[in-house]
DNA sequence: CTTAAACTTGAATCAAGTTCATAAAATTCA
DNA sequence: TGAATTTTATGAACTTGATTCAAGTTTAAG
């Protein structure tokens, strides 16, 4: 009889132990006390070694047995565990929730949204993932990530595109710049300015794609900061002009020796969106997200 | 299709990872691509989670088989290692090994044998189990224990008794004690005594199954005391007599101001012996153990 | 657009665990 | 001690369910 081990024989060793023998081991497993003995006498033919002492009536385990017994109770609780995780899941109270964001000052809001997320849903697995800021949609359809933080909605199978909130790129100077005295920006204003920007690629910067590429305008230079603050720091010093979301400008309020001028005449509009996986769109705990990150914009754009 | 989570299903997933794909690590579990298919399907049915990700061609794990996988990583190698213990068991080179002692004076030569056994046996797991000392050959029956040391020999089924070394419990006292002029000791000897003696039952201890229980006669106090080095303190400042084996006295000489004396005119004699389990007494490493537990007991007789 | 590769599906097969009925062994109790 | 009871073992029939085979469907590639 060729058997090597399974769960079933872990439960079985477990129920022996605790019941103190073959037959009420059988009750509490609902199988008969025969099915029991031959599933032992395989596993012990299989392992090649006694697992019981069958010297005294009431079966006991032998010291290998109490070495299996060890290793049953190091790993049942694991697929207890995993089959509950499983179940709840189902039930939509448990799942995984990572997160790309391809806009970079999103880290703002999106803190404190994740902070009241967690207290909702303790068993979600939230994460925040950088270095798949490019490439995040492919990843989402991958499954990498469940959740893609962008302003450029496009349309893929399979992937839904749910507005957050508008936000306006803003110009951002130091009081004392000379732009600083004209009502709005133009495009061709940044040819002799430097430029402070995230660290990604231009494409993804609302100044280049939606002003600066289109007119064919290049800054004379531009240097890159991680931190908003860092950039808001660089520009009230004037060592060069930023654009940045308006929020951003309104809620990081280190320093006040800078002004901010709409983009164009009538001001520049963009949207973000949280990018999903369609079926995902209707699990609860995504549905919740959607709100409260609608509800911190909101806030966001109050103050 | 009803089925519960089983190692195939961790192996299946941990293969699939691998290969990255059903095809490839269908050959590497030595299956078919269809068992794959359907072994998937049937798991997925049941845990009611979608495992992988059906939208791209090379099949990927989602989420919630991410979360399988970290559980088939934890699990696996759990049972490999106890097939791999089982297995050097079988080949007599890993076991189990602990020992219960009822003599409390044994602890002086155990040790240093332990330490030689370990060497040549690592995969053996060895103990001293004290709190045992009584019933200690019930729970040799039971496989509580593997070997006991004693000097009681008992005529039980399956269990045999292999004789170690012979010792001579002596009397002890300090250089000036009245009874250090007697050529010998005998029991009458005791009854205006102190005596010092390990913290165990008296029945348990040779002065008394075999001299003082048999003459009736009842020392004037008694004191106990746990580590043999204490007991020689206390008789060397006085404090009352001991009977301990020849060869502890020999070995612990952390003061000479006590002197020894054989009990009754021709001194007694007493035999310590290994008990162990009938089948076990042929297995290597038991045999190993009593030859070097030999070993040591010449070795201290000859100090 | 055709071909190739990867996975799915359903029916048939076959291995293996379970049950049923019964025997053997050990324990209890009178 | 021996009958009664409890506990485990055994063998044959049964049943379940995993695997294979053959054919279908979907996706990626040329």
């Amino acid at each position: 009889m060729k058997m090597h081990i399974e769960f079933r024989h872990l439960r079985t060793i477990k129920a022996i132990e605790e019941a103190g023998g073959l037959a009420k081991a059988a009750d509490m497993l609902h199988i008969t006390q025969s099915a029991l003995s031959h599933q032992i006498k395989g596993l012990e033919d299989q392992a090649g070694v006694e697992l019981f002492v069958r010297r005294s009536k009431p079966m006991r385990l032998s010291a290998a047995g109490q070495r299996l017994l060890r290793t049953a109770n190091k790993i049942l609780p694991e697929i207890d565990a995993l089959q509950a995780e499983f179940a709840s899941l189902r039930g939509g109270r448990a799942g995984r929730l990572h997160i790309a964001i391809e806009c970079h000052a999103c880290f703002e809001w999106l803190f404190p949204v994740l902070e009241s997320f967690r207290k909702n849903w303790g068993d979600v697995d939230v994460d925040i993932r950088p270095g798949l800021a490019f490439d995040a949609l492919p990843a989402l359809q991958k499954e990498d990530v469940d959740l893609v933080v962008s302003s450029d909605p496009d349309d893929l199978p399979g992937i839904e595109f749910v507005p957050l909130f508008d936000y306006a790129p803003v110009f951002v100077a130091a009081r004392s710049h000379p732009l600083a005295k004209k009502p709005f920006i133009e495009a061709k204003d940044f040819a002799e300015q430097t430029l402070i920007t995230y660290p990604v690629e231009r494409s993804r910067l609302d100044l280049f794609s939606q002003l600066l590429i289109p007119a064919k305008v290049e800054p004379k230079a531009i240097r890159q900061a991680e931190l908003t603050a860092v950039i808001l720091l660089l520009v009230a010093s004037n060592r060069g002009v930023a654009v940045l979301p308006d929020w951003v400008v309104r809620e990081v309020q280190y320093n006040s020796d800078y002004v901010t001028r709409p983009l164009t005449e009538n001001g520049l509009t963009r949207r973000l969106y949280a990018a999903v996986r369609t079926p995902d769109l209707h699990k609860p705990f995504f549905a919740d997200l959607i709100e409260l990150a609608g509800k911190e914009a909101r806030r966001l754009q109050s103050t």
